[in-house]
DNA sequence: ACACCGCTGTCTACAGTGTAGATCTACGAG
DNA sequence: CTCGTAGATCTACACTGTAGACAGCGGTGT
């Protein structure tokens, strides 16, 4: 009976249901899966089986599958948490960022359903989870003295910019983690050289990527350029 | 045999393939479908029966389905120009951007693939078509002066803030588009009000969202803050 | 002339998908 | 005890991506 010689060829069969199956019992379990094997290898089949259960079960947690994949979001995006009280504007979003990006390091399989969900459903209808930070990051901006058409273009700014910064991180991954030459590391050198002098010739650079001070110039840009640009007191 | 009242309830069936299949043609139908009906509904079947081929044919001109997806968004890309012999960077620089603005608006559904392809590729191996800009924004700032990783970071910063930016302005889609009241268009009077009170009070500023402002604002701090935080001549 | 090769397209088949609809099961209310 | 109902399960359907085998083709070397 043991689980691992057993579990290892089928996925997690988990023989006995042991009590009533939960949405979040399901949602935790379904990021388990993206986290380990990546979007499209999350199927309510798979799901089903790795929770014990039936997979036509699931359809009472979640009305189809894309309604699964914005819970999932969902559920990440709550790690998230503002502080609407906290008197420093500029240091609760700057904490806010490194939030975002700390669960976009964590989960970056479920980057795709962040950056992306949103675009398929209008923003009324999106998962209440979804909404939280949004509403908290206009109350700390309109406490803080902004008007509201302010707080929602710096909401914007900062989340467009944490979007694409994130975006940017996860793409630097590289290819031939045992190499010590970068050209050969990141593959570079299948690249004609004519054709990408430049990009080759950024092997050293491209390999010594930081995303934490590249979010932190970012931020500094931002914060700075809305401050300036914003008609508001302090 | 009017085409229009029979090709109406199956898809375009195109009954006589008429030369070869390239690449091209494939890849131009299959953007034909994304822009038409989303992502998930271009099958390769489905892209066959448009070209009156068989589905198999396909896989002639494509490894697998991802390299598809990478296709057309690459198909897409390459509508963007650079002009790596501007001497005006800054203003080469705002050109890429209203043209990404342009192509994102005109191919909505292929922005997913445009910000989110990417992570699954390391850099190198993605199509030729996609790392064009890149090298070609390098060399305009090179050009400019730049150092190669001030350059790199320059493309870094201005890319993931195009992505970010069209993520937001795509979001921006009205629910219920004849109704005059901003509150009821935006269907925001299904959100609770003791919970999100700021959000539905902003009804009238989310229901007139102006993308191209928005853009040129960003612009205008991105690049004002990446001139005075880089360390370079002009 | 022939044989050979590689490229393109076609056919079949397989394992897997999301989910509609019918059916079974268990439990609380009357 | 009966009934209704909510949940769980089963079956089935239409569809997916793609491996593998095979047919037709034009060109090339001998």
């Amino acid at each position: 009976m043991d689980t691992s010689s057993i579990g290892a060829a089928l996925r997690e069969p988990e023989p006995h249901p042991d009590g009533k199956l939960t949405r979040e019992r399901m949602l935790a379990c379904a990021l388990e899966i993206v986290d380990r094997d990546g979007i499209e290898k999350l199927s309510m089949r798979g799901l089903a089986r790795a929770l014990g259960r039936d997979p036509m079960s699931l359809y009472r947690h979640a009305e189809n599958k894309a309604a699964l994949l914005d819970g999932v979001a969902e559920t990440v995006l709550a790690e998230l948490t503002v502080d609407p009280a906290d008197p420093d504007w500029t240091a609760q979003l700057r904490s806010v960022a490194h939030q975002f990006r700390r669960i976009a390091l964590t989960h970056p399989h479920v980057v795709p359903l962040l950056v992306t969900r949103p675009l398929a459903t209008p923003l009324a209808l999106r998962p209440r989870g979804t909404l939280r930070p949004l509403e908290d990051v206009l109350d700390l901006l309109t406490r803080a003295g902004f008007s509201g058409a302010d707080a929602l273009h710096i909401y914007r700014a900062l989340f467009g910019f944490l979007h694409g910064h994130v975006l940017n991180e996860l793409q630097e991954l590289v290819e031939n983690p045992d190499e010590t030459d970068d050209l050969l590391r990141l593959g570079l050198h299948r690249l004609p050289i004519h054709e990408f002098p430049l990009l080759r010739s950024l092997a050293s650079v491209l390999a010594s990527y930081d995303g934490a001070a590249e979010l932190e110039r970012g931020l500094d840009i931002l914060l700075g350029g809305l401050r300036s640009s914003m008609t508001t007191a302090m």
